[in-house]
DNA sequence: AGCACGCCGACT
DNA sequence: GTCGGCGTGCTC
């Protein structure tokens, strides 16, 4: 009788064995008795014989025939996945499927829409660049094999161009496409840019905005083939793909790639590994692609193809200016140079964006009495002063509380919110330019269905003045009439003790100075800085983002940080830290010893020590090569899951972490 | 992770 | 007397 082995949700990294009178097909969706209970797994093995002994084999459930099985690349995904992030291939498979496929009531079948026309009909865009001509057709005589590329384009020189040609040449070839971009605001965009230059195909949406059945059934269009573009979020790497003959991250230097829960894996990282199994291209574009990417251009792994100047002509590269602070105080969060320019904007009927990446009024409310901090009691954070709705907020758990009237340490009324978010800036700038439309977008602000499609309509509609706003706004949007950007608020990032800060200022920086000028009209950005010295902020001034990167490489590998080195660590949480910690000095001992290729160092508390209510440690694990770091990692952990972690700690490995 | 079983303290 | 605390073991 054959042996099915079955995936189910556990943290244990094995399969289950079943028996059955059939072998099911591998790739099936199953339901199996576990335990007590009936749960949903998938088949990844059909065994002669198994090693558990017959007696405690139980039969398999049945198998759920309202999903074709799952194709055998999409398995070797999940396989890679599951041993490239060290999580048991079982919580990899839960992770990845959609949460209506796993439950076991049948997916009703849906009337088939229309069928697809055979032939792609696609839109004629804008005149092409010799630059956007040279890369499509780098990346159309890549077709039918894999290959990475690093598209690196300046903001406005016409990505996305790019990537319609390409997915359209895919399209031609009788092969699908994947899309994705960082963030959920990005799709609709794109979705509309897709559905009006690809009339009449078919296009699937993935990400966590959609409704249970919806992604389900997007999802499985996407597998039989009717769906021909799939567009989404990280999680649209999982995608099962009938046919796919092109993928393309967009803006993959976004952290929001990398899962910070769960299975913390990178999307994009996934992406090119499954062009290498789709046997396809892939294409990573940025205009600050990340330093891991860079590398990987550089040393030939990826060809780099460059779009250098904007695809517009007549729009040039916004000039980037420095104002010093210390010389020129600001007031209210803006600096007189800042004011002028705005006013100038204003006579001339062009728009303003005054950017400040921290939503809410102040972060931090405190007494001026006793010294009291309204600190969240889950988080080592501040809790966040929201005036408008009166509320206190942490924007790390989410816990909120109202804005107390008096201090709750010592009486006093008077509290004083400390700093400045975007609402306290809206504020001070509204009462500053009396005549302007102030408009200001967070993701406080643009919450709400059909809030943020109507902000870009209005800003895009020439219905305000002056934009406040954090990097929601920093992204792959076009606003013709802008033609200032300032910063207000950049020196905070140069403060964090993170290897990764500099690249992540960059990027950010430059991703919203490219909001300027995108247009006929020339665009201008000011930078409010009390360090104007800083290579950073002078690498932003020369818009040389390559010298920067190599810089930033070469610092990387001397101080031995990534991409030079493979980094892991192995993270633990626990109510109190010493509990976190004492398992991490336990973990240690157990850890492989005659390790040469892999170096340990000692356990810390993580920056930010506690979320959510837990306290947070770890190990870090740092080795010259990905596959020795792979081997160190699995050896240890089996060691560990053979053990049982003490009540009330629980752990887990972070691979390629980005958070410390 | 759940969930069962199992052995010791304050209550309907 | 038993409800329930969480320690330990197991899930094919």
């Amino acid at each position: 009788m054959p042996v099915a082995r079955v995936a189910l949700d556990v943290p244990l990294p094995k399969l289950f064995d079943y028996a059955c009178e059939a072998a099911p097909p591998i790739g099936a969706r199953v339901l199996v008795p576990f335990g007590a209970k009936q749960v949903v797994g998938v088949v990844c093995e059909i065994a002669r014989a198994s090693e558990v002994p017959a007696e405690r084999l139980r039969p398999l459930g049945r198998v759920l025939e309202d999903t074709p099985p799952l194709p055998a690349e999409w398995l070797e995904l999940a396989r890679f996945a599951s041993d490239y992030y060290q999580r048991p291939l079982g919580e990899v498979i839960a992770g990845a499927l959609p949460p209506r496929l796993k439950r076991a009531e049948p997916l009703r079948a849906r009337a088939a829409a229309a069928t697809p026309s055979a032939e792609t009909r696609f839109t004629p865009g804008p005149a092409l660049t010799a630059a956007q001509i040279a890369a499509i057709e780098a990346l159309q005589s890549a077709l039918g094999r894999y290959a990475a590329h690093v598209l690196y384009g300046v903001t406005g020189s016409g990505k996305t161009e790019v990537y319609l040609h390409v997915v359209r040449a895919a399209l031609e070839r009788g092969t699908q496409a994947l899309v994705l971009v960082p963030e959920i605001n990005l799709t609709p965009q794109l979705e509309r840019e897709l559905r009006e230059r690809f009339p009449g195909v078919a296009i699937a949406l993935a990400h966590s905005g959609l409704a249970d059945t919806a992604r389900a059934r997007a999802w499985l269009a996407a597998q039989a083939g009717g769906a021909r573009i799939v567009l989404g979020t990280r999680l649209a790497v999982f995608t099962p793909m009938h046919a796919l003959g092109v993928v393309i991250v967009d803006e993959e230097h976004d952290a929001s790639f990398k899962q910070q829960d769960g299975v913390r894996y990178s999307a994009r990282d996934l992406a090119v590994y499954k062009a290498h199994l789709a046997r396809c291209p892939v294409v990573l574009g940025s205009a600050t692609p990340s330093l891991e990417t860079f590398a990987n251009a550089l040393a030939d792994r990826y060809r780099l193809l460059r779009l250098p100047d904007r695809a517009r002509a007549e729009a040039a590269l916004p000039t980037v200016r420095l104002v010093d602070t210390r010389r020129d105080a600001p007031a209210d969060g803006l600096a007189p140079a800042v004011v002028e320019a705005i006013g100038a904007r204003l006579a001339r009927g062009e728009q303003s964006l005054v950017f400040l990446n921290r939503r809410g009024y102040a972060p931090v409310l405190a007494c001026s009495a006793c010294g009291w901090v309204g600190d969240c009691t889950r988080c080592s954070a501040h809790l966040v002063v929201h005036l408008g709705e009166r509320r206190l907020r942490c924007h790390h758990c989410g816990l909120e509380a109202p804005v107390p009237r008096a201090c709750p340490n010592c009486g006093n009324v008077d509290l004083t919110p400390f700093g400045r978010g975007t609402q306290r800036l809206e504020d001070s700038i509204v009462a500053r330019f009396r005549d302007a439309r102030v408009l200001r977008i967070d993701s406080d602000s643009a919450r709400g269905k059909g809030r943020w499609e109507a902000m870009l309509r209005a800003i895009r509609a020439g219905d305000v003045d002056i934009l406040v706003g954090t990097q929601i706004l920093a992204k792959g949007h076009d606003f013709p009439r802008l033609t200032l950007v300032a910063v207000a608020n950049a020196d905070a990032a140069l403060m964090a003790a993170d290897y990764r800060a500099p690249e992540r200022l960059f990027a950010q920086l430059q991703q919203v100075a490219g909001r300027a000028g995108r247009a006929e009209l020339p665009g201008e950005v000011l930078i409010q800085t009390r360090y104007p010295e800083h290579p950073i902020y002078q690498a932003l001034v020369a818009g040389d983002y390559e010298r920067f990167a190599r810089a930033q490489l070469e610092e990387r590998a001397a101080a031995g940080f990534p991409p030079a080195v493979a980094e892991a660590v192995l993270r633990a949480e626990a109510r109190e830290l010493d509990a976190a910690l004492a398992f991490l000095a336990h973990a240690i001992t157990r850890a492989p010893t005659a390790a040469d290729d892999a170096a340990l160092f000692d356990p810390v508390a993580m920056t930010m020590p506690r979320l959510a209510g837990w306290e947070r440690a770890h190990v870090l694990v740092q080795s010259r090569s990905r596959r020795a770091l792979q081997n160190y990692l699995s050896e240890w952990i089996e060691t560990l899951y053979a053990e049982r972690a003490p009540r009330g700690v629980r752990w887990h490995v972070d691979v390629d972490p980005v958070e410390f």
